[in-house]
RNA sequence: UCCUCCUUAGCUCAGUUGGUUAGAGCAUCUGACUGUUAAUCAGAGGGUCCUAGGUUCGAAUCCUAGAGGGGGAGCCA
């Protein structure tokens, strides 16, 4: 008998059928005389409550239905008698596919810290949270994909392995096949695999502005890699990017793309996963219900979700930003760890949480930047002081988004690569699309797992990725 | 990388000023129970107190070093 998914069943309803359900055991529970298996199929957030009668159910069977445990079910699917779910199955046989001994299964039906469920990743799926986390991790995935497709834009593959060391985004990872054990004082990067020094990518964009000046608007959306020893709760040696590039936008209309993207990507969640987050919602109310007033959060996760969606994001330049946080209390009374002084500090996280979470109270878009502490491929501004950057924070987690229009003048951007010492000989190829028909353009990368902690309202990157790759960690 | 906190049973955690045989709840096992909702009730088993040194008559507790983890900072997405 073919399986009905248990999303199905719980949605369709149709009493007196008779079904069969595979699944999970999550817990079991009851009598002598009746027992109660709560089985999940990963299909929904929601158990389905299988009964099994005890006179028609050997001993031996039941004791084996433990949790963790995977079950075939085949029964009648009944209106239930219990007060806490409308339907469930009365069991007319139960084949045990697979047994999770109980004193080895390491998850209970409890609560279990996340940090111990991180060291058991490859059972984390198994858990009301991660299961949830992950359909949304889905959901977000797909919703990426719909966005551009339905706006016409061709999602581009940019390379994994690279030679280009020159953005400057990140450390990286080498990439060789050269025997590390017996390597001379001297590397001869000629005998390696690819005849040159590689690495791993830190960004899709510059290969994406060349698709970009050709297809017109394209995005990647891969693996992206950085070695930096950064230990935090919002950094990964290996995550997920998202970075469009459009031609002929400038960088309002880079804005608003962003802007769009992210309000679209948030209201498909709301759409297609409502259990999932009306499940997560209650999770940070239990979680904080403990937290003294002061530490709690002004909004639960749904209505924060409905709250970005429906307000216009707060747009301002940089220096509007410095001007305001230069008057502001813990300014002047000195409680910031940097002091604001004037154009050219760097807006450091406890800058742009006072503007998002205190001052503004909602997303914000800083524009602008001074040169000197953005990248080198940034429109210059007629002011010869800023660049046509834009940074998108976000409540609770910062930095989701930065972007920016690009220069596309051969000379601005060739005296700007000299300035920083960028080396223009090992990109000539992006030099030469300014040679070539150069025109205005602009993209935004976007932090997948930032944007998932978002709309997840999980506190720690590594709870939003499947096998968290961080410094001194590479397990599973 | 820096600052800070933590590490005690399978899990979550208590352990007073350094003092007998280190505790609780949950989980597990055994038994009871006619429909449970993290079922309940009774009983049992379960410990490298993170590791290595040190101080002391005596260390889970104090000191030093190391490992692992959390939070914050920097870097950024």
């Amino acid at each position: 008998m073919k399986r009905t998914k248990v999303k199905r069943l719980l949605a369709e309803k149709a009493i007196g059928q008779e079904i069969c359900v595979k699944g999970w055991v999550r817990t079991r529970r009851g009598s002598k005389n009746v027992s109660f298996i709560a089985l999940n199929d990963g299909s929904t957030i929601n158990n389905i409550q299988v009964v099994a009668e005890g006179d028609h159910f050997d001993d031996k069977i039941l004791k084996k239905i433990t949790t963790g445990s995977a079950i075939s079910v085949i029964g009648i699917l009944v209106a239930s008698k219990g007060g806490q779910q409308n339907i469930e199955i009365l069991a007319a046989a139960i084949e045990i596919l697979g047994e999770a001994d109980a004193d080895e299964y390491p998850l209970q039906p409890k609560k279990h810290s996340l940090e111990f469920l991180r060291e058991k990743a490859h059972l984390r799926f198994r858990t009301n949270t991660f299961s949830a986390v992950f359909r949304l991790r889905h959901a977000l995935t797909f919703a990426v994909h719909k966005f551009f497709n339905d706006k016409g834009f061709s999602s581009i593959h940019s390379p994994i392995i690279t030679g280009v060391d020159a953005e400057g985004a990140g450390e990286m990872f080498q990439v060789t096949t050269l025997d590390l054990e017996n390597i001379g004082p001297e590397v001869d990067y000629t005998t390696d695999f690819f005849g040159s020094k590689t690495n791993l990518t830190v960004s899709g964009q510059l290969e994406a502005e060349l698709a970009a000046l050709a297809l017109g608007q394209v995005y990647t959306f891969g693996p992206t890699f950085r070695s930096e020893n950064s230990n935090t709760s919002r950094h990964l040696s290996e995550f997920w990017m998202i970075e469009p590039e459009v031609a002929f936008a400038d960088l309002e209309e880079n804005m608003d793309l962003a802007e769009e993207f992210l309000k679209y990507c948030i209201q498909y969640c709301i759409t297609n996963c409502a259990d999932d987050l009306r499940f997560l919602d209650n999770r940070l109310v239990e979680e904080e219900k403990n937290l003294k007033k002061e530490e709690k959060h002004e909004m639960g996760l749904l209505e924060r979700l409905q709250f970005v969606i429906e307000n216009d994001f707060e747009r301002l330049t940089y220096i509007e930003a410095i001007d305001i946080l230069r008057n502001s209390k813990p300014n002047k009374k000195k409680k910031f760890n940097y002091i604001i002084e004037g154009f050219g500090d760097d807006l450091q996280s406890e800058h742009e949480r006072y503007l998002v979470e205190k001052k503004f109270k909602k997303p914000v878009i800083i524009t602008d930047y001074p040169k000197g502490i953005k990248a080198f491929y940034m429109k210059q501004n007629e002011d010869g002081k800023t660049v046509r950057a834009m940074d998108i924070l976000f409540p609770l987690i910062g930095e989701i988004v930065g972007g920016s229009q690009r220069e596309e003048d051969l000379e601005k951007l060739s005296q700007r690569m000299e300035e920083m010492g960028v080396e223009k000989e090992e990109l000539w190829w992006y030099l030469e699309t300014r040679k070539f028909g150069t025109c205005i353009h602009s993209g935004f990368g976007l932090g997948f797992e930032r944007l998932i902690m978002f709309v997840t309202g999980m506190k720690n990157i590594r709870d939003v990725i499947p096998f968290p790759r961080t410094p001194q960690n590479a397990d599973f």
